[in-house]
RNA sequence: CGCGGGGUAGAGCAGCUGGUAGCUCGUCGGGCUCAUAACCCGGAGGUCGUUGGUUCAAAUCCUUCCCCCGCAA
């Protein structure tokens, strides 16, 4: 089967290498082209770049998917399906459209919940204690296509949003290759999502970053892990921004005010939350340093309880 | 040259209007205590990221490079 594969970031670099280990490496592979990135703002190719060129794959970067060229490109690949994962473009339907078997996607929730840019974290940051992948085909709406199939995890309590993207990008990678086995086979189910139920997730912004005190621990927690390594919990400690990276529950109550430090010392920095609950914070980042034990910032910078 | 912050004892920081370095923790030894992440006494530990320069004298001023971090993408 001729695959033409299309991803961009990590996660899809994942289901790429995937393929390309169970002799089903694509006969093309497109990607976003290269962007300015990091410090320099340096051009860099795509992870899915990177690695398609390590393995001498074609490699295409259209700019533009709508002009005649990108159709008139895929043609001549001939593929007989499509793998698209986090490609990051919206496919025109005369892309989805050349391929016999269509096109497939792998999609980092259990559709139709959390259809969007960032499942992923939105699971996290929602508490959600199981979530998953799916493949599906492609459809004119985005992540709207008939599921093929789906692949079920647990969430840590304290797993961060990266932490899971890794699990699920493995999950997805062979979901993937079980997908495009079955298809080839004439094996793939198809279930139309229940449009009903579906949910939309909007991509993560710094806006979420700051941590409301008012809200419960788990609250708290599930924002910390949720928002790494992007864009990162935030609270604001005499006159500084810190990023906050990991916390743990206590059985303290406080009378304080949410928000007030109950103590400092050498188990963390541990703050008054939402009906007198407390939380523990662990691992900070002060502006322009790295991320350190709760502890060793304190001792820098000492801190009282209020 | 995209913008900015930072590199000082094992860790986290101060010192940076120039005169060879200090704090907290840790560590080692001793003491106190039923006990302790507590307390007391004492000790070890730093070529102040790197290069060159200014100066009687630089961690402190200028310069080269390296590394770390945030923003932006």
């Amino acid at each position: 089967m001729r695959i033409v594969f299309m991803g961009t970031p990590d996660f899809a670099a994942a289901s790429l290498k995937m393929l390309i280990e169970n002799e089903m490496a694509p006969a093309a592979v497109f990607t976003q082209p290269d962007r300015p990135k990091g410090r320099g703002m340096e051009l860099c190719p795509s992870p899915v770049k990177a690695l398609a060129l390590e393995h001498g794959l074609p490699v295409y970067q259209p700019a533009e998917l709508r002009s005649g060229e990108a159709l008139a490109l895929l043609q001549s690949l001939a593929p007989d399906v499509l793998a698209v994962v986090a490609y990051g473009r919206i496919l025109p339907d005369e892309l989805l459209a050349v391929p016999p078997f269509g096109a497939v996607n792998v999609h980092g929730s259990l559709l139709p919940k959390y259809r969007g840019a960032a499942p992923i974290q939105w699971a996290v940051l929602n508490g959600d204690k199981v979530t998953g992948v799916s493949t599906m085909y492609l459809a004119h709406d985005m992540d709207t296509g008939d599921i093929i199939y789906t692949e079920e995890t647990e969430i840590g309590e304290f797993e961060t949003s990266g932490e899971l993207f890794d699990r699920l990008k493995e999950l997805g990678a062979k979901l993937l290759v079980k997908t495009l086995r079955a298809i080839e086979n004439g094996t793939a189910p198809r279930t139309p999502q229940d449009h009903s139920r579906a949910s939309y997730v909007r991509p993560l912004d710094k806006s979420l970053s700051p941590i409301d005190w008012n809200k419960s621990p788990r609250e708290i927690v599930k924002q910390i892990a949720g928002l790494q390594p992007w864009p990162v919990a935030t609270m604001d400690l005499e006159g500084e921004t810190l990023r906050v990276f990991a916390a743990a529950y206590t059985e303290n109550r406080t009378e304080k005010a949410p928000g007030s430090v109950v103590s400092a010392g050498k188990a963390g920095l541990e703050m008054a939350c939402a009906g007198g609950e407390t939380l523990l914070l662990t691992e900070l980042q002060a502006p322009g340093k790295k991320r350190m034990r709760a502890a060793d910032y304190l001792r820098g910078h000492p801190v009282k309880a209020d």
